[in-house]
DNA sequence: TTGAAATATGTTATATTATAACAAAGCGTA
DNA sequence: TACGCTTTGTTATAATATAACATATTTCAA
């Protein structure tokens, strides 16, 4: 019996790869442009492509910009603890793969004890490139 | 010569007020539906209000769920360093004010030394209430 | 006091982001 | 085969946000 974990569809796959190949962020209808080549038409197939990907943690969502990252950390498992810099002049984003920052997070207990099985963070900041 | 940091405009003061009244984050239009008994007519005097009070640190939007909570922070003069906690079942929100969580974050350096003058953490889990 | 600059508001239209709803096709397997 | 399940296709529309430009109000210095 094989695993189907990893099975990705072909849209899964066309949206993937466009988002990889990126060098920054994609917003949705910008991957939809450019896959309508490859036969997809709407809105749908590019969502629900982007959601499987998210759910796989092949893909992050920048929350603050509407937009998609391939995930950089080797595939992360751990899609429900993330962390990205971004850069707030050239918006160039870069996931932070930080064992303590995660083991921080994972960790935390608020005032009530309380603790969390998802995070997201995002840093804002100026990159190396636009602080000179 | 008198301050004008605090001073809110008339369209803002209407905005802030039904924000801070709510229990819950508002969706910038059903702030808009609320508000037009008031002579508020479109979206734009909305986000234009909304704008100006997540400059002033008065509220702050939760980029997850497109929406906006009053800062319980006593006004947020950090608006610059939020951190949420958010109910994954009735989506009650917790504006999280932590002493030693804002230093580490506003602390933390990268992998490469890069400081951010700016975050936004967003925790998700299952609130006490709906824990039980 | 007056008039230019800055700020706030009003208004219409439109852009951008995301989902609903339902039909059809493909795939694994009993 | 025929049934359930997943994926895809398609049309329409909902929800979120901004552009562009006109008007009004406030500020403040000449
Ligand atoms: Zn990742
Ligand atoms: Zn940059
Ligand atoms: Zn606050
Ligand atoms: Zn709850």
């Amino acid at each position: 019996m094989t695993q189907k974990i990893d099975f990705l569809s072909k849209n899964q796959q066309i949206v993937l790869e466009i988002i990889e190949k990126a060098k920054e962020p994609l917003k949705a209808y910008s991957i939809l442009f450019s896959v309508q080549k490859k036969g997809i038409k709407g809105p749908p197939q590019v969502y629900r492509a982007l959601d499987r990907l998210i759910k796989l943690g092949k893909i992050h969502k920048i929350e603050s910009k509407n937009a998609f990252v391939a995930c950089k950390n080797d595939n992360c498992t751990i899609s429900n603890a993330t962390a990205f810099s971004i850069c707030d002049n050239c918006e160039m984003v870069t996931e932070i793969s930080n064992p303590k920052l995660s083991k921080y997070l994972t960790n935390f207990q608020d005032e009530t004890g309380m603790r969390y099985n998802k995070y997201n963070l995002e840093f804002f900041g100026l990159c190396k490139k636009c602080k000179k």
